[in-house]
DNA sequence: ATTAAGACTTAGAATTATTCTAAATAAGAC
DNA sequence: GTCTTATTTAGAATAATTCTAAGTCTTAAT
């Protein structure tokens, strides 16, 4: 699902101590934090890094699949260091945001009007709503 | 899947002219264009108009679910007339978005793993690929 | 028809997330 | 340790969008 923070190892990648930082963060909560917030939890640690470090460090670890960026409609990117391919639940009576896993054994192709062997290089599912029993 | 630009009647809202401009250049061509394209199509018919009011438009339009709002990623806004439940395909060949109907008969909890009765108020399925035979 | 109230539009300023720039620093190779 | 180059940094710049305040148009009531 992702990799512990410390054996973090992208071949061709200097593992700065800000990379790792960043990386750690996402993996101790994985609340898909903003940039904004990575830097909030990153300062504590790494106490002179710049915003301009962190989004670059991001960015950096998106680019070689480290982690995944999320988007909600136009708010910031959220970023997620869980790696299988799946979805997101923004929960609207406590502002989470929940992974969804995708249910074994089905094709995009059988739930959406696409040809068959269309080759996709990026899903985003994501969904807003209210969870039973609230 | 959209009402016709000339009959457009929101009850308790004044459709002015540029209102039903806007809506009328998202139902003339089809292609998902963003506030900026949108101004630029308009300005023709509407020669005063000014992109805020093109923003105001159209925030006004997806507010009263006339038109829904399309988002890839952090690339700008883009609006779509098509009312019923569908996704998105951005083909990374031509550049095109097209819209992707749902399969018939189909519940998100079949292939999402999520609780039967979640009440979901907002869904986006975005996908970016290539089709067959390119 | 007139007019008052409020809705809508407008231009331009402001905001916000993100990216860019250029100089300083530090990783890894030798 | 020294060198080379990637990375970090602070701050400026950018781009999409929203806000503000003033002006204009609609509507409804007189």
């Amino acid at each position: 699902m992702s990799t512990p923070a410390d054996t973090l190892n992208i071949p061709g990648l200097r593992m700065t101590k800000q990379r790792k930082e960043v990386y750690r963060v996402l993996t101790e909560t994985r609340d898909h934090p903003t940039a904004a917030e990575v830097y909030d939890r990153v300062k504590h640690s790494t106490p002179g890094i710049s915003l301009a470090t962190v989004y670059n460090c991001l960015e950096t670890l998106v680019e070689h699949k480290a982690v995944k960026q999320v988007n909600f409609e136009r708010e910031s990117s959220r970023y997620c260091p869980n790696l299988s391919e799946h979805g997101h639940f923004h929960d609207e009576i406590t502002g989470t945001i929940h992974d969804i896993k995708f249910k074994d054994g089905i094709k995009l192709s059988d739930f959406l009007d696409i040809p068959e062997d269309t080759h996709i290089t990026n899903l985003d599912i994501t969904l807003r709503g209210i969870l039973p029993k609230n």
